[in-house]
DNA sequence: ATTGTCCAATTGTATAGACAATTATACAAA
DNA sequence: TTTGTATAATTGTCTATACAATTGGACAAT
């Protein structure tokens, strides 16, 4: 039964007394949509509040959607599709969504949001903090319910930047595959250090002791694959020779990376392996090998990291380590959306085992 | 100067008139961003108008988003940015984000996008028809103010009752890549026949003979390739060998091409070159090849289509039409913002053209 | 069957006035 | 310096009342 107590003496308004109350019976069915809610003049009777706080109350809630008037039969109760709840929208920023692991991750995240009935907005950020930016203002501007951010190349204080402006906003961040040092939020990575570890094992395993590494080192997630290499060098006596490291500190560029690849190559003779930072490095170094006769995995072998989408069909049959990215996607999703509706925990940090592909560009080295 | 007439004869409510001209003036910037506006009893003293009515047409710019009432302060004028005019958000629908030409695509789309201060909504259709209707339905409630669609693998109908649900809601609909036959609609695409033709003009041109062919005849893109495939080679007076004309009607699946390249493959002394529909086909070819031990260009002559954003980087060296993918996107973005803008006109087919690259996988045949 | 007129219910607009809550500011007290 | 307190300006909440506008439905006129 229609049931309406106002708390005169409360210090919550009477219209918003009245409006809760409202809201609460629409919510529970008492009112169904298209019923007919008592008339201004009834609920007067009924509460005792002059037609005035009672329009009020009314007035609210036709914005907000719950209600519709129509003059001289009533006011009446909206679908529900109509009213409230707005679409949940997530907006996704990812480095490049043609390149590399953003479409993948993508897709994992668009999936699971299509699967709860909301829609992703996709942002490239080209690894560039004012591109980034630039989406951040508008995202919030649309009203996005959450973020999943994977941070882009720049320093680490730009990404903190980013990362307040959504703070502020009371959205809710969560950092997709890359992380920020020092920073407590909820993120979904995959162990970097023990995948390269394992990868650098089992090169070891098969023979290989001066193992070239090539990489950047302006990502977390390869900062800590050099670590994981150091460590199971170390581990089994073997020196890390500097000049079979190769590092870079600026963003990837197809051309830096070809004469990176280049000069390591011409000291395939101290070596018998190479690990590659990722798969679009191993696949430049396959294609500088080709160039220069030297065969992988004859001369040279060849390990990769990520085992994108397309390493699979590539004919160098590269044996990398596959990172789970679209579980990636989706978890972020998951963690977002669990934070939309409302979950308070301390930050959670999910960390996703990789796992070896071996293809045929490690060879076995007899001692 | 401030300056508010209420005309209390009018049939227009008072608080209306008020509500108007506040308007008005913010938008002549009368009243500037962060300016505060004449105090509830300051307008009562100016217009003679009750408090309660002068309340009622404020409150309700306030919902609009034009004013902010602060406690002891006033009422004061927002940014521009906040108040008002909703973003604009344009959902694009690809076959899958992870794969093929639909990274470029939604890449193209968004930066363009981007330029104008608006955003995409990104959805996997799979090339179903299941998942599409899904989307579209969502994107409906979530009230988006365009659409750029590929058609699913679906039979046109089920393409068309999906365009339709968009038309009904007066949202507009750019086809992007393929078509839908019959149907007189924006649409953004490339020449597919002309370019299959030029293509196999080239193949002509370099002394090839006997040119297989290996396609899906799902799309309207590969039908008219295969037409432009078969008027080279009728115009050069060169049979179309049925035997060497491998299509297929299901959908993309990486095991049936495998044998539709198998079987094409053990014919291969019966032709010099094979014009793979699409680079992936292309690849599937080249790696099944690799297998049988069949040398590219050596034995046989290789041509792609699409020319994907790695197939510049496989080592297979693919000649191949360029499709210029991230255009479509592009421009597709432009059509449908100025449909958004309210253009009228006879619906627009903008058709892209495409182009050789000429890499290493054809070789010249001496006659 | 269509059109016109009126009625009554209900929401829409408006006035006048009262007191409450909030908060920037200034000033006092610790 | 910090903390508490008073003040006044302004918006927030609420009552009581009146008349206007809209409109479904009944009924009459054409």
């Amino acid at each position: 039964m229609v049931d309406i107590i106002i708390d005169k003496g409360s210090p919550v308004p009477q219209y918003f007394q009245l409006q809760t109350s409202l809201i609460e019976q629409i919510e529970q069915g008492v009112f169904k949509p298209n019923d007919k809610i008592p008339t201004e003049a009834e609920i007067q009777n009924m509460t005792g509040l002059a037609r005035a706080t009672i329009r009020q109350a009314i007035q609210n809630l036709v914005n907000m959607g719950y209600l519709e008037r129509r003059r001289r039969l009533g006011t009446f109760v909206l679908d529900r599709v109509q009213s409230g709840k707005k679409q949940t929208i997530i907006g996704v920023l990812v480095p490049d969504i043609r390149s590399g692991y953003s479409p993948e991750l993508a897709r994992g995240a668009g999936d699971e949001a299509a699967q709860n009935r909301h829609s992703i907005i996709l942002c490239n950020t080209d690894d560039l903090y004012v591109k980034a930016n630039y989406h951040v203002e508008h995202l919030i501007e649309t009203g996005v319910s959450g973020i999943i951010f994977v941070p882009t190349a720049s320093p680490d204080e730009k990404n903190l930047d980013l990362i307040e402006k959504f703070k502020r906003k009371n959205i809710p961040v969560v950092l997709a595959d890359r992380l920020i040092p020092g920073l407590d939020i909820d993120s979904v990575t995959t162990d970097n250090f023990d995948g390269a570890y394992s990868l650098t094992r089992y090169l070891i395993d098969k023979g290989h002791q001066q193992i070239g590494i090539i990489l950047s080192m302006l990502f977390s997630t390869e900062r800590e694959r050099l670590a994981g290499y150091q460590k199971a060098l170390t581990e089994s006596r073997l020196d890390v020779d500097p000049d079979l490291v190769v590092t870079s500190e600026g963003p990837f560029s197809e051309k830096d990376y070809r004469e990176h690849a280049r000069s390591l190559l011409k000291q395939h003779k101290k070596m018998s392996a190479i690990f590659a930072g990722h798969d679009r490095i191993a696949f430049i170094i396959a294609a500088m090998a080709h160039k220069m006769r030297i065969d992988i995995p004859g001369e040279i072998s060849l390990a990769g990291y990520d085992d994108l989408p397309f390493t699979n069909s590539h004919p160098v049959g590269l044996t990398t380590m596959h990172q789970p990215i679209y579980e990636i996607g989706q978890q972020s999703m998951n963690l977002i959306l669990s934070r939309i509706r409302g979950k308070k925990s301390a930050p959670k940090k999910i960390v996703l085992q990789s796992y070896l592909v071996e293809r045929s560009s490690v060879a076995t080295i007899l001692k």
